[in-house]
DNA sequence: TCCGTTACCGTACGCTGTATCTTATGGATA
DNA sequence: TATCCATAAGATACAGCGTACGGTAACGGA
């Protein structure tokens, strides 16, 4: 079986989603389909383009959303199920924002939620689409991010409170009681258990609400 | 004179806005100071340990944003202050997002910010300050991403639409001339001329009303 | 004057992405 | 069947990266 950009997407996508993305190298990706480093620029133009390639396969499968009938039912599927692909390939977010997302099925999904959006009430002229558009994009952009970062590091030093103190401790903790971040101290302290996917449930349709209210 | 952190941060950040993230290297840095490589080692523990000192003294800048009377006023000072500082030092917004900012003058902004915010009309708990705050902040990480990205790829491709078109245009205006993209295309097409400044404040104040306006 | 300690520095290792030159292979033609 | 060419595969090499480590020089105290 002779390689394909496919069969570079999925392998190399497996090894980001073990090891991250500093895992995955040129090399390391030949050696895992058992060719030289070198093959692989016959199929792929950077290590760039690699990740472009990644990021379009997970973008089909967030494509496989199908359209509801109410325009808010189509883009919470959408966006739900980008977040379901964010958490099973987290360095999804490592990429997301950082360069226009042009691949096929990058388009599609765009695509789908544009339309989506052009019904909503309020959205009147294309600017509006525009505005309403890069606004919710931004929202689920930073969301994952966010979510993102926060189960890295609390995988990393434990959900416990105590071992999460003694690991970002010794000096947060001492940061936080110096008194000078009190409402901050607060959030960390008392705000821990909200359940995320809630959280950023609650948060979208907020948004929703704020960005197609008004005209 | 002797070296510091405070040296190292400044001109770790001049290399950084002039070359972007990837041009900024232990090695060029030190060759900066002129110094050998491992004498910022003793300074600094890491790579990513530079980076967070970087991304600390961007937040002292942005900290500079007085308290105003009213908390909408004072969220969107500080707010206007993370853009300009954006816009200022765009490496920053590749690394917002991508690891908690926990530096003395990040939580400093975090307090000024979560301090105004709980005192908005609607937020009664932490859990409503806990979700206001991170709606907030997600927002502002994915739109300053989001027009950072697009700054740069008009910077390296021009804002003529012809010229635009040549260098994305092979393969981006093919896809959008299949007409599977139709509410896509029209977006490119028509909306290229939104003020960033203005989308962003609008969207800001969308997306504000939206999280403080229910419970 | 001598020694112990501390601060500094250069060198070296393993890794990265990728350009280039060399070799093998397979199919078509004489 | 023998030959040749095109094309695919490979190996090697280069410049750069972060950083571990061992040696050296300077300096303060006995």
């Amino acid at each position: 079986m002779p390689l394909s950009r496919a069969k570079i997407a999925t392998a190399a996508i497996r090894l980001a989603d073990a090891h991250g993305l500093d895992g995955l190298s040129i090399r390391k990706l030949a050696k895992e389909l058992g060719v030289g480093p070198m093959r692989l620029y016959d199929y792929v133009l950077n290590r760039s383009e690699l990740l472009d390639l990644m990021v379009d396969a997970v973008y089909a499968q967030i494509a496989e959303a199908g359209r509801r009938s109410e325009w808010r039912a189509t883009v919470l599927a959408i966006v739900h199920r980008t977040r379901d692909a964010a958490l099973e390939h987290e360095w999804f977010v490592d990429l997301l924002g950082g360069r226009p997302h042009l691949g096929p099925h990058a388009l599609a999904v765009g695509e789908s939620t544009a339309a989506a959006l052009s019904e909503a009430p309020g959205v009147r002229s294309v600017d509006d689409l525009q505005r309403v558009v890069s606004a919710l994009d931004a929202f689920i952009v930073g969301a994952l991010r966010r979510e993102i970062t926060e189960r890295r590091t609390t995988r990393s030093t434990g959900t416990d409170v105590t071992a999460w103190q003694t690991a970002l401790g010794p000096y947060l903790t001492r940061m936080l009681e110096t008194g000078r971040y009190p409402t901050v101290a607060r959030l960390v302290i008392d705000g821990a258990h909200l359940d995320a996917e809630a959280t950023f449930h609650h948060n979208l349709t907020a948004v929703l609400d704020g960005i197609t209210s008004r005209a």
